[in-house]
DNA sequence: TAGATTGTTAATCGATTAACAATC
DNA sequence: TAGATTGTTAATCGATTAACAATC
């Protein structure tokens, strides 16, 4: 019985891919799929997906493929999926709120359990189904609420402050939109959605391919 | 005089996390800065920083270390941010609307210069200091405006129909919201910000540290 | 059996990082 | 000169992918 080969980071962020894929492909009444087609839906290599599968089990079947609804079951098995998830926002700028209204969070088992801000004049106001709830009650709210997982909407300033006491309160999966580096410690995972950052990437590609000309020919 | 070497997309990455770091400093009138130093701002190893730094030149000082305003221009140079992005959003629910009054966009050069929505309802309101304009005038809005960079916040049904006439417009930068995998011609940088995928991947990794008892010991 | 497709190996590719000569 | 720190090499690590035996 030794323990199965630890799933890499690279395959764990396609997970999610598949799974949707997947349930595409179910809802359109498909119940086979080749990795070669499940590649392509998912916009990858049919060799990775089956290195991909691999990790999970051996759920395919030689000459045939793999049976969707299996599939489904064993991804969502393996992310998740299939529990609750109750998020806490803290912060609720315009980010913040566009989140706390975002429906499509629903669909797997992600459910905004609690508003949480810092700013006085936003506590008691209603979004959504919910209460803003002051930053005071951080800690019992995360406590009753069993949240498992804290969403960080604040500004770049609030952010550690915000980070260490989601991790203190027990909540060990952050994911954080505040442009900062932050720190956490091991155990806690942390993911960072940072809009300027992914504007700067594309834009490098196409300041590469078209630099601005601004009457020099060459440097 | 041969090409400089091609830039790995890893590094590219990771270019404006440093030119965050760097502006910190330099508004902490900081004049030097070590690889050491930086790397921890950016929460990267200090070798990944020089042999990333060393991709654009040698901008560094042995024994000393990097100059932060120097070294701002040049990153800043790299990454085009001295230049005018004007980015159109296109769908404006709940995230598009968020992204319309994000403020946060100004400070690297992007400018969102156009708002876009199939919702007749929708046409003609104003967000920000900008009316939001019909669908059917992409093409016109995206040629007028120069726009650089496409935001993509449809359903994810809309959105390849959306990104197809972004690019025949001219469009050749996109940032994708909808979670949907999209096609691009080559030649055209596509990036995606999936938020429930994210989630995903932070509960994998919480579910697996912590999976769900129900009353099962073992499978 | 013939055709199809998985699961896995091994080769390749690219990214990370320790180490250290160069040099301020 | 002594200490500090870069820039770069080379080793290591991990991810991707072509290839193909296994097998439906």
């Amino acid at each position: 019985m030794a323990g199965r080969a630890r799933i890499p980071e690279a395959t764990v962020t396609r997970l999610p891919v598949y799974l949707r894929s997947l349930l595409e492909l179910a809802s359109d009444q498909v119940s086979t799929v080749s990795s070669e087609r499940l590649a392509e839906l998912s916009g990858v290599n049919a060799a990775k997906v089956r290195k991909d599968l691999s990790y999970l089990g051996s759920y395919g079947t030689r000459g045939v493929g793999y049976d969707v609804g299996f599939l489904v079951d064993q991804v969502g098995r393996e992310l998740g999926t299939t529990r609750d998830w109750p998020v806490v926002i803290v912060g609720l700028g315009n980010l913040g709120r566009a989140l706390a209204n975002y429906h499509g969070f629903g669909t797997r088992g992600f459910r905004v359990a609690a508003l949480v801000d810092a700013d006085p004049a936003l506590v008691g106001e209603s979004i959504g189904e919910l209460t803003v709830v002051s930053i005071d009650q951080l800690e019992s709210v995360v406590g009753q609420g069993q949240v498992a997982v804290g969403i960080v909407a604040t500004t770049a300033g609030s952010a550690q402050d915000v980070a260490d006491r989601l991790v203190s309160a027990g909540v060990c999966s952050i994911l954080n939109f505040a442009p900062v580096v932050l720190s956490v410690p091991s155990g806690v995972s942390l993911r960072n959605v940072d809009l300027s950052m992914e504007l700067q990437v594309l834009t490098f590609y196409q300041h590469q391919a078209h630099p601005q000309h601004l009457g020099s020919a060459s440097v």
